[in-house]
Order: structure tokens, then C-alpha cells, then sequence
DNA sequence: GAGTGGTCTAGACCACAAC
DNA sequence: TTGTGGTCTAGACCACTCC
């Protein structure tokens, strides 16, 4: 682990730790220097980092604070990697409803970059949390780039094991947000009314290399998904 | 203007120009610190800047590339200070139903963190855009903090305003976003039958500073609002 | 004016990719 | 092995806040 990160961790950990409230002040940069004995541009990334993340914010001439944690329960559309991730505060559970190896449609292909020929795993899941239905999500990822999966990692958190196995790193990801009405299939696996509203996210995740490697659509129950965004002008 | 931020602009102009695609390479930091004759660090932040904005993503030891441009009509939910500013492609428009100062009510206090007697500006505006409906916004700005606003200047962006006549620096925002079931005035407004879903935005905006100035909640059209979250995990 | 964050430099060295 | 991005250092100086 780098020293950047190795730092911001640090004093992630111990503002929770002490709990402290938003708004308070933490040590200034010189002390933290100090304190950590590394350079003056390596503290300034590690709070950088922090910053963006929504932890703390800086203020020129003045001081170092902590900002107000997001409300929980509501998923951070800016940090998370899909869902088990960000949830960690609530219970969570996952219904694999489909697993197989397909070959894309042209949707597919648009959307991983990807020719009709190659193996992609599908995969259908009903998301819970909270004991409530979440969402319900249609996954595509490309065998090429995640070699091996099963329908017993897919019950967890695919992210965290492509990333924990090192078979991929995550570099960066499109989120687009609208809303539609659910057709009647989708309506039975959320509970819903047919012709219900649900929110409906389309997301590509891209490895670091900036090859896309997860094309995935969710359908989110409108009255248990909430989403949060916290981001920062700098 | 600041050096790396100049050098992001700079960059960034140079690639919507020659309207590079996604994927193209660009040149490596050595040239560019030729080029703009500044140490590396600069360079280096500079293209930070860009690839936190969605704009390029790098990979060590390989180069430095042009990612995908988010589709058009999509709000950028990480960048966008609401509305006028990020839909620039599309023609928007904005009516002005109410302009007032109140006192504030205790959910309004607690969100601009402000006691009951100071005066706040109320603001309730109907949003187009591209003929269409796009929501319906109720904003509660301090006055405190922003000495002077008019039903002139809510027709327009109240955000470019404040921040270009130097009274307000944008530091960072508190995004939440749910789905609710409209009440029969909002149903009216934007033309559409009671009980229909919506998407929900509640935000509130900081100055550099830390100090909330802005609180507003947004009732978006649910055919004609899209959102957007390019993110990067570095 | 004293204190605090932010920018910038020049240069060394590390980590990863492509050949 | 070479080229490329990423990290880290020590130190100078700038910009802003608060007293």
C-alpha cells in the first residue's frame, strides 16, 4: 500500500474512531507532518484523497475539518462498486436467477467493446436489503478479462472477489440514471404493479487499462433504493 | 488562473478541437512538460484534474488516453451545480413561480445549519429543457451569505451569478436522490396525473468555507430527466 | 503579522506495459 | 530493456483567514 493511502486510512480510521463530529478540526498540516514523517506533498494527497471522498474539506488559511458523513442507508453513486459494497451498514442478500455463458447482442457489444463471437457471462440477480427488494439486475462481463466465475461467487460480491483474486483492477465507470415503467415480468421478481415507475441504471465499469469488462442494467424498487452523491468543486 | 489548471483547460481544449475519439493517445508527460514548460508535479496534477472530470484516463506505463465522452441530455450528477450549467447542449428555460425572504422552518434550519430568525431567500422555479418539462425546484438560499438576488437573476443561473460577481466559492454539495409519489400541486405543474412516481433531490451546497448556503429540493420529470456519474476509482 | 492550506520546482526513484 | 505513468522528497513561495 502506498504512503498516500497508507495515511489516508489513517486518519479515516481515527476520525471514526474518536467520532468525531462534523465540523471539527483536525491536526494542521505541519503536525501531521510531523506525526507521519513523510514529506509535505504526500500529506496534501492523502487529504486530497480524503477530500474527494467526502470526508474531510480543507480550508485555505484556516484549518482542516471533517465534513458530514452521508446518511446511511443510501447508496454512494460516486464510490461504490454496485451494491454489496456501500450497503455495508445494512443487511444484505443476493437471488442468483440466471447464470451462463452467452454471446453478446449488439447491445452487448456496444456497450463491452466487444465482438459477437467472444464469451460473456450473463447473469441475473434480485438484490435485498434491509430484508426489502432492492433491485434487480441483469450483469454482463466479459470471460475474456474475468476467466472464472460461479454461480457461488455471484451469490456474494462479484467485485469483491475479480479484485481480492487480482484478475482485474478497476479503473473507472459511466453511470447513466432515468426512470421507466417495468414491463410485467420485471414487476413479479420486485413485487410491484405492473406498469410501475422504477429507477433504471445502466452502468459500464472499465479496467484500468480502459478496457470495458462489466456491462450491467438495474432495475431499482422505488420505495427501497436511495442514492447519494457527495463531490467536491476542487 | 492557476498553472495546472490553465494546462487541464489547455489540454482539454486541444482534445474537444481536433475532436479526438475515445481512446486516442495523448502525448506523453515528458512532452508535455516540454511543451508547457512547467516541473512534472504541475503536469501531473493537471492531468488529474482531467481524468477526476471523465475526461481522460491513464495507464501506467502504457500512455495517456481520451475516455468517452457522457452521452448528451444526461445531468452529471458528480460536476453539475443543478441545472443550467451542464445541460449546455440543449435549450433550457426557467419560470420563476415564487421569490421571496422567509424565516426558516425547522427542516430548513437543519439543513443550512442556521437559527430561526435569519432571513432566507425562497425560490420556487419551473424548469425546461428542450421544451420540455424537467422539474420543479424549491431553493432556499441565505441571505447572510448572499446579500443580494432578484427574480431578474432566478430566471437565469443563480449559481453562475453568485460565483461570478465573487460572493460565493462553490466548495462542495450533499446530493441525495429517492423516488416519491407526487401531491396533487406538483402534478400540476408538471403536467402530470397525481400519484405519478418522481425522482427526488434533495441538496444542499457548501462554500469553500464549509459553510451551507444553498438547500434545495428537486421534483424531477420522470420522462424527460436523465442523470449521469462519470467516477474514477484512483 | 502569524498561522494555515495550496502551488510549484527539480530531481530521484518505483511500478507497470510493451516489445 | 526501454518507455511510460506514479510516488516521494525538501524546500521555496503564494493565497487566504483570523486576530
Amino acid at each position: 500500500m502506498l504512503k498516500y493511502q497508507n495515511i489516508a486510512q489513517k486518519i479515516y480510521d481515527s476520525i471514526y474512531q474518536q467520532q468525531l463530529p462534523k465540523g471539527s478540526q483536525l491536526a494542521n498540516i505541519e503536525e501531521l507532518i510531523n506525526q507521519y514523517q513523510v514529506s509535505r506533498t504526500t500529506i496534501v494527497k492523502a487529504l486530497a484523497r480524503l477530500e474527494r471522498q467526502g470526508v474531510i474539506y480543507q480550508v485555505q488559511g484556516s484549518g482542516i475539518f471533517v465534513r458530514q458523513r452521508k446518511k446511511s442507508g443510501y447508496l454512494n453513486l460516486a464510490t461504490s462498486h454496485g451494491f454489496t459494497d456501500d450497503l455495508g451498514d445494512l443487511p444484505g442478500f443476493t437471488q442468483v436467477l440466471a447464470f451462463d455463458v452467452i454471446r453478446p447482442n449488439t447491445e452487448i457489444q456496444a456497450n463491452l467493446n466487444c465482438n459477437s463471437d467472444e464469451e460473456i457471462y450473463y447473469i441475473k440477480r434480485l438484490r435485498y436489503a434491509d430484508g426489502k427488494i432492492y433491485g434487480l439486475e441483469h450483469s454482463y462481463y466479459r470471460k475474456k478479462l474475468i476467466p472464472y466465475l460461479n454461480k457461488e461467487i455471484a451469490k456474494g460480491s462479484i467485485f469483491e472477489y475479480i479484485t481480492q483474486t487480482g484478475q482485474i483492477n478497476i479503473g473507472f465507470s459511466d453511470k447513466y440514471i432515468e426512470l421507466l415503467t417495468i414491463d410485467e415480468s420485471t414487476a413479479r421478481y420486485l413485487k410491484l404493479p405492473v406498469s410501475s415507475t422504477a429507477l433504471f441504471m445502466h452502468e459500464i465499469f472499465y479496467t484500468s487499462a480502459g478496457e470495458p469488462f462489466d456491462f450491467s442494467t438495474i432495475i431499482y424498487h422505488k420505495d427501497n433504493a436511495k442514492f447519494c452523491v457527495q463531490s467536491h468543486a476542487k
